[in-house]
Order: structure tokens, then sequence, then C-alpha cells
DNA sequence: ATACATTTGCTGTCTAAACAATAGTTGTAT
DNA sequence: ATACAACTATTGTTTAGACAGCAAATGTAT
């Protein structure tokens, strides 16, 4: 369905102003998705997502700063956010020794099993959202998003 | 920057992981940008949104149902929006006579003014979200937003 | 007329996000 | 060595969203 009958927008919008709407309208339409999915993991997609960048590390810790700069969505509360983490165990927070600063956050064993699990079915949710796209599209789609965000000031 | 170093992904993603992660990102930077830019109308961009489709009813008032279904974003507490709209008196409400369970929402003159200063600095924020791509990027950018959504089960 | 289901909106509660202020640690200039 | 700036993470507070339950009004079947 288009944007237009979506919203049921009573005026005729400008491209540029259907575009805002739609990645509004679409980012909200993802989250939900997302959200929906990750629930039966007792996940939040941040939460999921964190876990993501902390596998990636393959070993070596990250602390927040890093953490932060990868998210998806960064927020001003990551520290209660691996909090959350911790406390189910998926993760492991304990000051860094050269920098005491710093801590140094890693996957716990138990966070990587919740991994591998979420593995198996995750392809279900990202046909969810994307399986109406051709990979053609996807990749159109994905460059213009990309194109988009590029700043130039 | 391609999502992948924005989120400085350290293993390869299938072009599905990425779109879904992709609109994720763009969404909430497309989110970020509103939230920044309303911010000066004292306004948060769902508030403006449902203002733009009470002044869309052309002095019909609508309820909240009505309301509701041409929201970017679904919520469960429309209630309380409209409630801080009105103490801002940018609407009114008023219960229907004809159906008491239903409420009349209709925009102030104040919300109109409002809305009619918007009006004027909005190819602002336009052009800060869409301003990198061409009339025809857009418009294919909102054909596969559209696709993206097509329901089909 | 009465009982019951449905519609419509409101409210309470819990969780998450935005924002600002703060504490502790380290780096740097004098 | 000391003072001060910068970095890193945490915490408090306020606001917004998710979810569930509730209340009032209306529609409908008997």
């Amino acid at each position: 369905m288009s944007i237009e009958k979506e919203i049921k927008a009573s005026v005729k919008l400008s491209i540029h102003q259907k575009t805002v709407i739609n990645l509004l309208f679409t980012g909200g339409w993802v989250n939900e998705k997302s959200t929906e999915f990750f629930k039966q993991f007792d996940l939040s997609t941040q939460q999921y997502n964190v876990l993501r960048i902390l596998r990636g590390q393959k070993g070596e810790p990250a602390n927040l700063c890093d953490v932060q700069e990868r998210m998806i969505s960064r927020m001003s509360n990551t520290t209660r956010l691996i909090e959350k983490l911790r406390i189910k165990d998926l993760v492991t927070r304990v000051q860094c020794e050269e920098n005491r600063r710093k801590v140094e956050i890693r996957i716990s064993q138990k966070g990587l099993d919740l991994l591998a699990l979420i593995d198996t079915k995750i392809g279900v949710h990202e046909r969810n959202v994307t399986g109406n796209l051709t990979n053609e599209e996807a990749h159109l789609l994905n460059g213009l998003l990309d194109k988009l965000r590029v700043k130039n000031n």
C-alpha cells in the first residue's frame, strides 16, 4: 500500500514530504516487527544488537564507547542496557585494569548460546521484513538509504 | 557511508540482514532529525503529525479512532497525546452529541497558526533529510519502501 | 425491557529513552 | 607536584511508549 493510502493523506504530498513520512513510517514498521520477533527470546532489538557487537569482538573485550559507536541507535544510557544483559548473565562487566575509567564488557557462554539459537531462526524475521524484495531491489534500497545519510555540510 | 561502516560491522552481512539493519538505522536517523526540527516549536514529531491530520479535516471534527488510523506510528495512548495538545490550546476536544462514546477533536486557530509557521520552515527539514537524493531517486525509494510493506499472507 | 456483546476512550503501571548533572580517572601543561 | 582539562561511565529525573484493564455508551438479540 502506498504511504499516502497508509496514512490516508487528505492532501497531495510532494515527493520529498512523502519520502520523509515513508521513512518514519517504515522505520516504525520494521521496529515493531523486530520487537515482536525478539520478544520470544526476552530481548529488545537493541539488546540483541549489543550481543552481536560483543560476539563480533571474538573474545576481545569492548568498553562502553566501543559498543555505543556501533549500535543501531545510539542512546545515552547504554550503561543500563548492559546492566540488564548482565543481570540475565548474558554478558560480564569488569573494571579495566589499565584504565580504570573503562569497563571490559564480554559476551558470556550463555549469551553465545542464545545468539546461536537466534541464528537458527533469524531468517524467518529477515524474510518477514524484506521478503517482498528481490535481491536487486534490496541492493538498490540499501544504496539509496546509504546515499540519503551522506553528510555533505 | 555504507551501513556496514556506520555500525562498524565486523562480519560480512547478507543483503537481507543489511537491509533490515539499514532500515532500523535510517529510521532512527530520520526520527532524530525530525525530533530536533520540531523541538523549536515545542512539538514532538507525533504531535505535529496529529495537528496535520486535524488540519486535513478542513473543519470537520475527528475522533480518536480517525486520528489513530492515520498516524505515522499507531500508539496506544493517543488520548494523552491529544491531551497535551489541548493543554497547549492547539486543539479542542468535546464529547460528541450523537454518540457520547466519541469525542470531537478539532484543531484550534492557534494550532492552525502554528502549522502555518511550520509550513514556512519545513522545507529546510525536508532538504535536510532527502536533500541527497534526486527526485527520481526519491521516487524509487518510495516505491521500494511501499513494496516492502505489502502484505502477502 | 433486559441481558449481553461491542465500541470507544480513559487510566494505571511498568519499561525504555532523552537529557542533564555528577563522580572518578587519566592526561597535560606549568 | 599541582592544577586543570578531558575522558569514561554512572545516576537521577523527566517524559514518552507498551500493555492491560476498566468504564461508559451504544447496538443487538431475545
